[in-house]
RNA sequence: CGCGGGGUGGAGCAGUCCGGUAGCUCGUCAGGCUCAUAACCUGAAGGUCAGAGGUUCAAAUCCUCUCCCCGCACCCA
């Protein structure tokens, strides 16, 4: 049996995630997560929340509260809306737990031990009345080029140059505006990734697997040439720059860089599943302890690439330590809202807490995959949305169940009919499907999502071309058992459906399954052809006509979300 | 000239590696069906494939140049 691992990228601790954030790397996952275990193969589904880093600190005090206390709350947040939307994460861990402090631990020390981590001292901004240093970011002021009064020390917004923070005239903290600002001198410690540039060209040559999007960012850094990278911070939140509880002389008001933390969470997280579930974490991650066998998926968005493909395999090679690296890696680009970007504090998108409000979950997983962001950037318009849930789910698959089981409860009762035999509609339906399905499959297990959920749509099409040429409304006028056979086919399809769709929308499944009353996680199993799926029921079988499988956004509805959620 | 992705009927996308009648979904129009959530099925109209030049018997596809959109690159995550 094959054991697949499969990681999300890490969420932000800082607040609910929206759509894009949800769809660029937590949706996919799971989906591909979901369809492996119905093929039968051993999988470990795992997520975090990255917690580390400037943004939590200062998002922790202006709410108020500690930042332990702030991300234990926000951790929960994102936890609870995760499981709405059905993801099934095996392990959703937590960056600042133990596993992670002393694996980030051991990496910085072996890296160093193996000549490839060293001191450097820095020049930063410090902010007297903020008692801290400043992300570039974080410092505003006069732009030297356009006299832009809130130009940042990265960019200006407004004449959108580069710019240095000491570049600033008149600079002063954009978290407290105060303008006591100075350089100051400060300590770091430096990951010497120049040194790997060889070994991770070399290693990336054997991932053949990884698609275009992926190879080609990671070429792009490897032609420039890797740049060392400070991997600490003057931070209090975060992994103590410390071994076997002792603090490196000089660090004790330093953390580890979230950046460097953040994927060694992959395998803390994986620790933290094995201790909860007594299991054992090294037969994912020791490939002298076992797994050789796995192969490891990785999901993310594009701006994460590069840190997958060049920093974390510089700390897992560097570390000269038997470590599994990643087999394969999706990585997606941007949804976008409305052409423009989701934005928090402009009220801009939908984030995921809002969407269940209105929605349920499988109309979101639906809509979000089959316009998954692969080949380019892409918009998400309340819209469309409402065009893929009405039309894909409610007209072509809800409203296929709805027809079958309706008719059938009239005409011939609630049970499958057992009547008559199948002829050549039915045969014709299975050689369709059977293309069909070997090319959704195909699809799913290359992780392209857009054109597997078309052909998926294509299938819950061919049900209905299916009835209207066997129409068993028609035929029952003159011969019965030929009608029999057609709905009984019909009913077998549903149960079909039910399976081939619980990767992106398992809420609905599992109610197609209630319909028979069948146990979800048997009747899931993945088809191997059609034909064993047509003659799942022989007949006599009892059944419940169900509710209305989905329901429809009316135009509304849309008017009024466009007004809440800032659509232009 | 920093790098990458993209520009295909009204909208959203596939096709580009390996040239050979331009394909899918939505929308529009017409027809069919009446079991069903006014749903389903069939058919039609609609594109000089961003622009210019080149190679070729033949270019959305290969080569050169130009224009436009998005992202990345610094910092943050």
């Amino acid at each position: 049996m094959a054991r697949i691992l499969i990681t999300s990228a890490l969420p932000y601790i800082n607040g609910v995630k929206h759509l894009g954030n949800l769809v660029g790397s937590m949706l996919p996952s799971d989906v591909y997560a979901r369809f492996q275990r119905q093929r039968g193969a051993e999988v470990l589904f795992i997520c975090a929340t990255d917690e580390h880093g400037t943004p939590a600190e200062l998002a922790a005090r202006e709410a108020g509260q500690s930042v332990r206390d702030y991300c234990r709350e926000q951790y929960e947040v994102q936890k609870k809306a995760g499981a709405a939307f059905g993801l099934s994460f095996d392990h959703f861990g937590r960056s600042s737990n133990a596993p992670n402090h002393r694996l980030t631990q051991h990496f910085a020390h072996v890296l160093e031990k193996n000549g490839l981590i060293e001191e450097r001292v820095d020049k930063q901004v410090y902010s007297v009345d903020d008692q801290r240093f400043l992300p570039d970011r974080y410092v505003e002021g006069t732009c030297p080029h356009c006299g832009h009064e809130k130009a940042r020390g990265d960019q200006c917004d407004n004449c959108g140059r580069l710019l240095d923070p000491t570049d600033l005239k008149n600079p002063y903290s954009a978290i407290s505006g105060s303008h006591k600002v100075e350089l100051r001198e400060t300590k770091h410690l430096y990951l010497l990734q120049a040194k790997m540039q060889d070994r991770i060209a070399d290693w990336l040559e054997t991932k053949s697997e990884f698609p275009p999007l992926t190879l080609s960012i990671a070429r792009k850094w490897l032609k420039e040439g890797l740049r060392d990278r400070s991997i600490t911070r003057d931070l209090k939140w975060g992994v103590p720059v410390a071994y076997e509880g002792e603090a490196r002389p000089g660090f004790e008001n330093k953390v580890f860089y979230v950046w460097f933390d953040a994927p060694i969470e992959y395998i803390g997280a994986t620790q933290e599943w094995a201790i909860e579930n007594d299991q054992d974490w090294e037969r994912w991650w020791r490939t002298d302890k076992g797994a050789d066998d796995v192969k490891y998926v990785q999901v993310m968005g594009k701006d994460n690439v590069a840190f997958h493909t060049v920093s974390f395999p510089v700390t897992i090679l560097g570390s000269e330590e038997p470590w599994k690296t990643v087999d394969t890696l999706k990585s997606l680009n941007w949804l976008t809202w409305y052409g423009g970007k989701f934005s928090t504090s402009e009220n801009r998108g939908i984030f995921m807490d809002q969407a269940l409000e209105i929605a349920p979950p499988d109309v979101w997983r639906w809509a979000l995959m089959a316009n998954a962001p692969e080949s380019d950037d892409a918009s998400f318009t309340l819209e469309h949305f409402a065009s893929l849930v009405n039309k894909d789910l409610a007209d072509v698959l809800g409203n296929f169940v709805n027809r079958v089981a309706r008719f059938c409860a009239a005409r011939f009762g609630e049970a499958v009919p057992e009547e008559g035999a199948y002829g050549e509609a039915e045969a014709a339906l299975e050689a369709e499907l059977d293309a069909r399905i070997k090319a959704y499959t195909a699809h799913l297990k290359a992780m392209e999502f857009r054109k597997a959920f078309a052909e998926l749509r294509a299938i819950w099409v061919a049900g209905n071309e299916y009835l209207q040429i066997a129409a068993p409304w028609t035929a029952i006028k003159e011969d019965r058992e030929r009608a029999a056979a057609s709905v009984r086919c019909a009913l077998n399809l549903i149960v079909l459906f039910a399976a081939l769709s619980r990767p992106v929308i398992p809420h609905t499944a599992d109610k197609m399954f209630q319909i028979f009353d069948l146990d979800p996680e048997e009747a899931a199993r993945w088809p191997e052809s059609a034909g064993a799926a047509l003659s799942r029921f022989k007949g006599g079988e009892a059944f419940s006509p169900p509710e209305v499988l989905i329901q429809k956004i009316e135009d509304e509805q849309i008017a009024e979300w466009r007004e809440r959620f800032g659509a232009e």
